[in-house]
DNA sequence: CTTGACCCTGACGTTGCGTCAGGCTTTAGC
DNA sequence: GCTAAAGCCTGACGCAACGTCAGGGTCAAG
């Protein structure tokens, strides 16, 4: 009758926090979240913890980590609540600048839809490419493969990677620029755009050539493609760069 | 030897469009995507109209389309491209709208994680609550179910959401203002704002019964979280609202 | 004629639950 | 005291969109 404090059965749990009962079970046989207590029936009874814990788990699920990295992390969660509080923090960041450049890609296929009549497909599948490759979360699972973990608190990491982002864009505009001018690429001012151009990619890849590698294969494989291209930068740009940094040698 | 003028083979072809050989596989058992020819010994070869039906696809399938859809889409594609066309803006700029929320929710989640040594779980439970709501696609099936996909040619809903997300901010701020400024929630002032906010629901949910209940069935939800809340409107306003537009009748 | 690199077709595995099915409990009403 | 409506439980299978073998042809090169 009284209800023994607040301990909730498994619907009125559910519809409280938003969750159904069959993820519940779900979360329960997984290991991840066990109610703080049965009946003696057998019922699944969840009291004032369980919330907590229910909360943290739809969050990081948000943020895109599997049920099982879930559990694994919420195991040993005490132990280092820093360092997950800054992996926490870089998601976040890394999350935005990804849905920003989303929407980026969005608004250009906005314009040319308007303008145009007819689906441009090609451009769309240009601006998805972009797209997912940004919201291919396996960067994450770089963040929470055990030795990484381990590497990622102790660099400082905070927002490299969004400033690196506005500079990349800045640096392809001067590029674009220098084009229109007609500088010729084995000029100095090309030669220093191709330095720094090379400076960037070595920030951004962090030396990892396993990055790069990826980076590469990214861009060889859009230039297969059989039309005209839409790529974040030009392949007159790639292509001017790679003559300045021919010429350099 | 000499390529019968452009066909691929399968990994080829996924070499030069990004999915893999598995994918092919897949779209082609369902029927989605049936490689121009086949080889004497049976392999896969795929033209150029394939690459076309291939970036269709890729790009339904971003904006959220399941294969099945994908492919009755396909199907009557060249019946009505207009409506199609049509279909594809709105859901980009409600793509956009989604995820320019996104945004803002991440920014309040960053300030507040910046700001506080632990992370407040509740907080971020909030934010994650409010941005699923609008990553929840199931407006998408609304757009595509059969009945309502003539109905939507007929209206012209172009950017009525957008505007409708600004007036609701600018209508809660003047809320919560009028609250902290001890308005009467039976005076004239009180009345209009509730007056608004009915407004606001009616154009919102185009009087539709369900998008309303369901709305209803979110907020309720929320209230019954033990702690306190984080909700786009706070509970104190939904309170001064229903006080106003009580002492109306 | 043998590699090695591809290709094919099943067929089962995966993730995160949804959806029965079969069978107790508990509660409300008669 | 009994029954019916609600809830709860534990399997067990289903679904989406492929990934990943397994077992077995094909093809160009050496």
């Amino acid at each position: 009758m009284i209800k023994t404090s607040n301990l909730y059965q498994a619907s009125e749990f559910a519809r409280m926090t938003g969750v159904t009962v069959r993820a519940l079970h779900h979360y329960d046989r997984l290991g991840l979240l066990k109610p703080s207590g049965r009946s003696a029936a057998g019922y699944r009874l969840y009291g004032e913890r369980d919330f907590a814990r229910l909360q943290q788990i739809v969050t990081l699920k948000f943020l895109g980590l599997p049920l099982k990295q879930i559990k694994s992390l919420l195991e040993r969660d005490a132990l280092d609540l820093t360092a997950t509080l800054r992996m926490q923090r870089e998601m976040l960041a890394e999350r935005r600048r990804q849905i920003e450049a989303a929407i980026e890609a969005i608004k250009r296929a906005e314009r040319q839809m308007a303008s145009e009549s007819e689906p441009d497909w090609e451009a769309l599948a240009k601006i998805i490419e972009v797209i997912e490759m940004q919201n291919n979360w396996d960067w994450v699972k770089k963040y929470y493969t055990e030795e990484q973990l381990a590497e990622l608190s102790a660099r400082g990491t905070p927002e490299v990677l969004e400033r690196g982002q506005r500079e990349w864009a800045a640096l392809i505009k001067e590029v674009e620029q220098a084009i229109s001018e007609g500088v010729d690429p084995a000029s100095e001012r090309a030669q220093a755009l191709a330095a720094r151009w090379k400076a960037l990619i070595e920030d951004f890849t962090g030396g990892n050539p396993e990055i790069l590698a990826s980076l590469k294969r990214l861009y060889a494989d859009q230039a297969n493609w059989p039309a005209g291209a839409q790529r974040p930068y030009t392949d007159e740009v790639s292509a001017f760069i790679s003559k300045a940094a021919a010429s350099d040698k």
